[in-house]
RNA sequence: GGGCCCAUGGCUUAGGUUGGUUAUAGCGUCCGGCUGAUAACCGGGAGGUCGAGAGUUCAAAUCUCUCUGGGCCCA
């Protein structure tokens, strides 16, 4: 009957190198590919949000790979096709341009030029993939299965095609146009940025605050304004005030200012108020400008109002530029005051401003500020600390420019986005309403277009009438074209500005817009692009969307996020997404964000290489995901320990035995309590870790795996140990079969979770046993089987398991080792069923608490003596001056005979007394110790007899003679001789006990006097016994 | 300025949606134990104003409000 043996684990080869084992063998046996053909009738559309390869992969990217790879394995193995499973990969963009610019040594869109678009595009396109082979890695080693041979790329054609394709339809419904807005600028880049990006940038910054006078022309007075961009006064037009707020005009130094009331004690230390006035009366009233350069046709300076001005800071009168500020273009619009813009595309100075021409404007604020103050306008000067927002590539600080720019109007459409939104299950709960919700409530217009040259093209051709043509498809290109397309020709700018298209409306020529769109847009595209929709894979796509989960970390609300659902929302009138599991920040140790300046970031290559792939998954899995979170090797290294290395003992303790015995896994019955125990643990485990991954609890069914590892280890195997090695073979076999079949479960449960060393688990115990797959990852999802579960024994276990607790404690607090075997144990509980389950479990408790008997009391009366003393404050005004003597005749009286009578009057020696004379005090007999939690008491009885004090110096025998046994490194079924010497007690201990030590050590012999072999002397509890122990056949 | 999140022993944390006995566990520490799973393991002790304050309630770590500190996002 003995058939092929359970091959042994390697327990001296690191986990770490276990893991490269099991990479190899699934690469060798393509198993990741296997895993995911053929095609399946059940679909979960995922898409994997598209890193950019030119930088390094960080331990957040492993967290993202990590779950997301939980997601794909799970549904897998529950027998969906995962559609796509592909990776894929965001390339272009700002970044790529910023990456070959440091190359090339340059800095400005002028050089680029210089240098030739052609030559520069395509650098970024080789630039691209410069890490792309870490990023793999990375992903393999972490053991993240997804298909990177056939991964989307925003750059390919056909991806840009698709996006051209949505494009086009959302041009159609009038929702792509261009408008000129004030928007964040780059002056650096050279382009404006999104409101997903600038919300990437927002610091700390330091400005200038200072406080400018203007001249009235109809009073010898000023008007004083504040403003923290002094370079934004060259192009000052108006001042506005709150027609209902109060003014003040003060006298200081000699000269007149207006300002706000409220406000005068912030600038002015002591000044004059002369008289209020309401802004109103201020309304209409001209000022010299402070600057000569620049004036609109028309009207300007003059006052008026303006419903933002406010008296939290300044001086209640605002200063307005058109160009630079939202609220200040829009005013001067209502006004009819001309725009002016003296500053280039570059943030600097136009020749006309002739003091400051060529100048950043940023860098002019100082010669301005110090001009002012030689003139005298410039009354106070300080400098404020506020957050300001910086361009996230590049760091520049971004300026507010009314620009020409082309827009989505999402504003339009934003209705449709909050009820696509509301159709999507967020985790955690509160950014579906929160930070992603008042998001899309206060919806602004996507401004799409980048004054740039590695990016999509935006595909609109415009003729010298006017007229517009958007273009959505290569082939529709290729038909307008007044010319035939280049051999080399691809969709990317410059090959895509050289084709001139003819004017449907006028057949005039029309000549691209020279713009690339947000890169944003390419990713938010990839639902349909990746497919090359609607091009090809129709079907592919619609059975994959809407996407039914995505998860990304949570920089990705205002990115990602959001262009997917704005896309899908304009372009399919759908969500994109169905789920979304948005994962915190991974920081240092110490809770620190991580980042290279610091020096605290993480290298995920070492980190696995060192740690390994399982335990940080298992680290990773078991937080809530969605929180920030620390990252530490020793963090993770208490999951190797914990669960990993506690579940490798387990399986390596069934195969050394198993192979002992040729266990064959069979059809068995439990019978056993234990067994049946645990075989309903496994189930209620299967149970609960699937409901908690399809909540996108992961850490919650992370934890219930880890809680079911100790079970198993510290509860199961440690009360089953002795039945893998006696007992009868009928008892043995359900042993073996139940915790053969407890780990088949946990390893295919587990599977999803840590990858590799259920691999190897099942390859060492279940692979062409139980299933004849050749990976753990090509079988099916253990399926619950609710008839094996029996809730009530599961309860009862429970009690039992704080029975033992509460009894290790008991000994624990006398102080008895337990080893010692000792002859009684008392539990107490007046709840039935505890009772019942505990006497059910009586066995397995005298044996883990080590004693001879067990019982189970309804109170602990029988444990209580009582004791009675003389009640002093009773018998003191009873007695008067006899109350010593009726004192002392209580304490000699005997005991049983006050408890008995003290119900109503009784006399001792004449004196007639009652309870109230007697104080009663109950207190534990001797000889026990006791432990209780509030439900459950236990009492251990401590008296030793002779014969268990024996039984105990034969058990550390047993066990010196074992330890004997392991350091001659003898096998399990080694037999021995033994002989001893030593101290009287402990002879007479071995003589008694001779059969019991001969059986537990496999002493063929067991003889008192000198011998040969290995020798070893001891000190038991004060006594000396030296052992000699020689292997049988070793000679 | 507005929004969202977070704060629990020395450290890392569970629980919080549903208020209810003595607040969960691990690490560290001290003590003890076990061992034919063994460079592991098990148990116990000490260690907590559950950030602060107020409120609701018979009862608050949990609900409400205010404040403090931290993080993220927005203007």
């Amino acid at each position: 009957m003995k058939e092929k043996p359970f091959e042994p684990l390697d327990m001296d080869k690191a986990l770490t190198e276990n893991e490269l084992d099991v990479l190899r063998f699934w690469k060798e046996n393509y198993i990741a590919e296997r895993s995911r053909s053929p095609e399946r009738e059940k679909k979960f559309g995922f898409t994997e949000g598209p890193p950019t390869a030119n930088g390094l992969p960080h331990i957040g990217h492993v967290l993202t790979r990590v779950v997301k790879d939980v997601y794909l394995r799970y549904k897998t193995m529950e027998g969906y096709q995962i559609v796509p499973n592909i990776a894929g990969w965001d390339t272009h963009g700002l970044p790529v341009e910023i990456e070959v610019e440091k190359e090339l040594g340059i800095d400005s869109k002028e050089e680029i030029l210089e240098y030739g678009m052609d030559k520069f595009n395509r650098m970024c396109k080789e630039s691209v993939f410069r890490y792309e082979k870490e990023w793999r890695e990375m992903s393999e080693r972490i053991g993240f299965w997804i298909d990177y041979d056939n991964a989307y790329i925003t750059m390919d054609d056909e991806y840009i095609e698709s996006v051209w394709w949505s494009l086009k339809e959302i041009w159609k419904m009038g929702l792509l146009e261009e408008g000129h807005k004030v928007i964040p600028y780059c002056p650096r880049c050279g382009t404006p940025l999104s409101s997903h990006e600038v919300a990437q940038g927002w610091k700390h910054a330091r400005d200038p605050s200072i406080y400018v006078r203007f001249r009235l022309k109809d009073e010898d007075a000023y008007l004083l304004a504040w403003t923290t961009t002094p370079w934004t006064l060259i192009s000052n037009l108006l001042l506005t005030v709150g027609r209902d707020l109060d003014y003040a005009l003060v006298e200081y130094q000699g000269e007149k200012y207006y300002m706000a009331e409220a406000l005068v004690s912030e600038v002015f230390e002591d000044a004059e108020i002369l008289k209020s006035v309401k802004g109103e009366e201020l309304l209409g009233r001209d000022y010299e400008p402070l600057f000569p350069y620049v004036s609109p046709p028309g009207k300007s300076h003059y006052v008026t109002h303006g419903d933002f001005v406010s008296l939290e800071d300044g001086t209640g009168i605002v200063h307005i530029a058109p160009a630079f500020g939202e609220e200040d273009s829009m005013l001067c619009q209502e006004e009819g005051v001309g725009m002016v813009n003296p500053v280039d595309g570059n943030g600097r100075f136009t020749q006309e401003v002739t003091d400051y021409a060529g100048m950043f404007v940023k860098d002019a604020d100082g010669k301005i500020m110090t001009d002012l103050h030689e003139r005298g306008d410039l009354i106070k000067r300080g400098s404020i600390k506020h957050t300001y927002p910086f361009c996230w590539r590049c760091d520049s600080p971004l300026l507010y420019y009314a620009l020409e720019s082309w827009f989505i109007r999402t504003s339009k459409k934003k209705h449709l986005l909050i009820e696509n939104n509301n159709e999507v299950l967020w985790k955690p709960e509160h950014l579906k309403h929160g930070r992603f919700g008042n998001f899309l409530d206060e919806l602004k217009d996507w401004s799409l277009s980048r004054n740039r040259f590695w990016g999509t093209p935006l595909p609109i051709w415009i003729c010298q009438e006017g007229h517009q043509h958007c273009i959505g498809s290569k082939k529709e290109l290729e038909e307008m074209a007044t010319e035939p397309l280049p051999e080399d020709f691809e969709l990317h700018r410059p090959w895509v500005d050289n084709v001139k298209i003819e004017c449907p409306e006028c057949k005039g020529i029309m000549t691209r817009v020279e713009y690339v769109i947000d890169c944003w847009y390419d990713s938010g595209s990839a639902p349909f692009a990746q497919f090359h929709y609607p091009f090809e894979n129709r079907e592919r796509f619609e059975e994959a969307f809407p996407i039914d989960f995505i998860t990304e970390a949570l920089d990705q609300t205002r990115g990602w996020f959001y262009s997917l659902l704005a896309i899908s929302s304009l372009v399919h009138r759908k969500p994109a997404y169905m789920s979304c599991l948005t994962l915190g920040l991974i920081l240092d140790e110490d809770g620190e964000k991580m980042s290279k300046s610091k020096g605290n970031a993480v290298n995920p290559t070492e980190a696995i290489h060192e740690l390994g792939a399982d335990a940080i998954r298992l680290y990773f899995l078991s937080l809530p995901v969605w929180r920030s979170s620390r990252f530490s090797h020793e963090l993770v290294r208490e999951k190797i320990s914990k669960t990993l290395n506690t579940l490798t003992n387990v399986v390596s303790f069934f195969i050394s035995n198993a192979n002992i015995d040729g266990f064959v896994p069979g059809e068995f019955q439990a019978d056993d309590n234990l067994d049946r125990w645990l075989l309903s643990k496994s189930q209620t485990l299967i149970k609960d870790v699937k409901i908690h991954l399809d909540e996108l609890e992961v850490h919650r069914a992370t934890r219930a795996i880890e809680a079911f590892v100790d079970d198993l280890s510290n509860w199961y195997l440690r009360r089953s140990r002795r039945r893998f090695w006696e007992g009868c073979q009928e008892d043995k076999m359900s042993a073996y079969n139940t915790l053969y079949s407890a780990l088949r479960d946990l390893t295919t449960v587990m599977a999803p979770f840590t990858p590799f060393i259920t691999e190897r688990i099942y390859q060492s115990l279940f692979r062409d046993k139980d299933f004849t797959e050749e990976s753990v990852h090509l079988l099916p999802y253990p399926e619950y089987c609710g008839s094996v579960v029996d809730e009530e024994l599961e309860e009862k276990m429970a009690w039992v398991i704080q029975v033992a607790e509460l009894g290790r404690n008991a000994r624990q607090k006398s102080n008895i080792k337990l080893r010692q075997p000792l002859s009684e144990i008392y539990v107490v509980t007046d709840d039935e069923s505890k009772q019942r389950g505990i006497i059910e479990f009586a066995h397995v408790l005298r044996d883990e608490l080590n004693v001879k008997e067990l019982e189970v009391k309804m109170n602990k009366d029988d444990f209580m003596k009582c004791t009675v003393s003389p009640n002093f404050s009773s018998l003191g005004p009873k007695f008067k001056g006899d109350a010593g003597k009726v004192a002392a005749a209580i304490e000699n009286c005997d005991q049983e005979y006050i408890l008995e009578n003290m119900d109503g009057e009784f006399r001792i020696d004449g004196y007639v007394l009652d309870a109230e004379d007697i104080k009663v005090e109950k207190e534990f007999k001797e000889g026990l110790s006791v432990s209780g939690n509030g439900e459950l008491e236990v009492f251990v009885n401590t008296n030793i007899s002779q014969e268990l004090l024996l039984e105990g110096i034969a058990r550390d025998v047993v066990r010196r003679i074992q330890t004997m046994r392991k350091d001659m490194d003898l096998g399990y079924t080694q037999r021995i001789h033994t002989r001893y010497q030593g101290d009287q007690e402990i002879i007479e201990a071995v003589e008694v006990m001779k059969e019991y030590i001969s059986r537990e050590t496999l002493s063929e012999t067991l003889e008192e006097g000198g011998g040969e072999g290995y020798e070893k002397s001891w000190d038991i509890d004060g006594n000396h016994i030296t052992i000699w122990l020689e292997a049988i056949g070793d000679k």
